[in-house]
RNA sequence: GUCCCCGUCGUCUAGCCCGGCCUAGGACAUCGCCCUUUCACGGCGGUAACACGGGUUCAAAUCCCGUCGGGGACGCCA
């Protein structure tokens, strides 16, 4: 019982859009944390002046948020070691930095960017890995303090230690890095801008981190950070490297590839539990292996760092699409509702004020529709196929195919001539005595019917159809729906214009 | 180049740590059948994988070595 709290964090730089990449290690923190009932921590990396802006910064809060996290500290809520964000931390770099070098754990180096590069390539040349030589190292410190006096600029190197560097990762087991292979990293650059890799581990000690679940191109920094704790002499976290994200081509997933960022998948009509769900699946599996849906409490229980995968995983859209048709299916129709109010305003097919009448039509509509979709954004297109008139020349194409198409056809027009309302039942009515009337049946006799209605052979049963066409036609929206006898006699009209 | 990580169906993965229960399980996709006077939804079924080569062992997807392939790092970027 007298287990050490965890504490996790999920440090983002506010240089963009929440990637999914990024996205995932959020998540894998947060179930983690709340799984163990320890402390979630958001902290903002906006050393990179350049790049980071504020409205990022804000866009990624509401990201995630609307993804379903939340955090215990942070720059938004605060905490007990606050300021969270690392432009407000500067200081404390600076001290920490300076202490170091007074107890000769770091050291001044005079290297210019051009004698680096040098000795770089000339490292390659021979075969060597290209790490700083250490030439600095054993620089006199009054010297040292004499030349910096004097205004030459100096940059602040951390010392490697001569042992190898272990640490343990919980996806990885035990990982260990030859001495030979760790540069002596710059912690604070000479124009005195501490570097990214010396501020995550002061931040991530100052915040009493326990678990640092991070993507896996932090492996090879992993020793740099491991000596820099050492050096400060607290304790080295445990860490758990997430597997990259890759797209179909098997590159390192990014825009190129399409749709990458929360904001890509909420615009388009994706749910957050569905890509929560997937995002969770996208290197872990729950033991047993057999289940694929998780709300995220289940998650919660299920979770585990140590069943991660260490292996990239390429991010597939269609089972992503599956999961999301999975839980619109789930939803209430209310909530779906209004989610997809908006796509079908943008589209002009809704009013921006829907009275009572037309939402419960709209109801109809979604039911009727959402089994065809993968994501809402494909709604109004959906929708458009029914509720607006397609083109006669369109449907007069598909037609040729079905033998008794212009029989069919005149005896509905003749039947519905005096209809202004049709029925369910009496549009049944109307389909018997067509069959009898024609003899024609099955395809014969029904797609040539739904071919005039709504262009196309396949489409909601007709029970369904009619009632929401009859309806949609007596309805104030923005786009008259033309009733069942505004389209069938249009249809004719056309036709006999054409002679 | 050097160092580190990774390698099970097309894809995500279970199994690997503690070898036999694996004629390798599930899911997405795909194909077929059923339901449906259409399509979609739904139901049922099929195709499909241990990267390769050596060991160790009575027995290897599982342990060891090597090869190959992919990725990352080696920055006064994050």
């Amino acid at each position: 019982m007298a287990e050490k709290k965890v504490r996790v964090r999920f440090a983002p730089s506010p240089t963009g859009q929440l990637h999914v990449g990024n996205a995932r290690t959020a998540l894998f923190n947060w179930l983690f944390a709340r799984q163990r009932g320890g402390v979630n921590v958001l902290r903002i990396e906006d050393t990179d002046v350049e790049r980071s802006e504020a409205r990022y910064e804000t866009q990624l809060l509401e990201d995630l948020k609307w993804l379903g996290l939340d955090w215990d500290e942070g720059p938004d809520v605060g905490g007990p070691y606050a300021p969270y964000r690392q432009s407000d931390r500067m200081q404390i770099y600076q001290t920490v930095a300076e202490r170091l070098v007074e107890e000769k754990k770091a050291y001044y180096c005079f290297c210019t960017p051009e004698e680096l590069e040098r000795d770089r390539e000339q490292a390659l040349k021979e075969g060597r890995q290209p790490i700083y030589s250490g030439k600095c190292r054993d620089l006199d410190s009054a010297d040292a303090a004499e030349r910096r006096a004097a205004g030459e600029p100096a940059a602040i190197r951390l010392e490697i230690p001569e042992h190898p560097i272990k640490f343990y990762d919980v996806v990885r087991g035990e990982v260990e890095f030859p001495s030979e292979s760790v540069s002596d990293p710059i912690i604070m650059r000479s124009n005195g801008v501490p570097v990214y890799n010396y501020v995550v581990v002061i931040d991530d000690a100052e915040m009493k981190i326990t678990h640092v679940i991070r993507g896996d191109d932090h492996l090879s920094n992993t020793p740099k950070q491991v000596a820099l704790y050492e050096a400060l002499g607290l304790p080295v976290p445990k860490f758990a490297h997430l597997s990259t994200i890759l797209g179909p081509d098997r590159e390192r997933l990014s825009k190129r590839h399409g749709a990458t960022s929360i904001a890509n998948f909420r615009d388009m009509g994706i749910l957050p539990e569905a890509l929560m769900n997937y995002l969770a699946l996208l290197g872990w599996a729950p033991s047993g292996g057999t289940r694929e849906t998780f709300t995220p409490q289940e998650l919660i229980k299920e979770f585990s760092l140590k069943r991660v995968t260490p292996s990239s995983a390429i991010f597939d859209m269609e089972k992503l699409y599956w999961l999301n048709r999975h839980y619109l299916k789930k939803s209430p129709p209310a909530r779906v509702a209004q989610l997809a109010l908006p796509y079908f305003q943008r589209a002009g097919l809704l009013p921006k004020q829907p009275n009572e009448q037309i939402s419960l039509w709209f109801g109809k509509l979604l039911t009727l529709l959402v089994p065809y979709v993968d994501k809402l954004e494909q709604l109004p297109e959906k929708a458009a196929q029914i509720l607006r008139y397609p083109a006669p020349s369109a449907s007069e194409n598909l037609l040729s195919e079905f033998a008794k198409a212009d029989a069919v056809l005149s005896a509905l027009m003749e039947q519905i001539y005096n209809d202004s309302f049709v029925t369910t039942d009496r549009f049944k009515a109307i389909m018997a005595e067509i069959e009898a009337k024609t003899g024609a049946k099955g395809k014969d006799l029904f797609h040539p019917v739904r071919i005039v209605l709504i262009g196309s052979p396949s489409g909601p049963a007709f029970d369904q159809l009619i009632p929401l066409l009859e309806e949609g036609s007596r309805l104030p929206l923005p786009e008259h729906v033309k009733s069942v006898r505004e389209r069938v006699s249009e249809f004719m009209d056309w036709r006999k214009r054409q002679g």
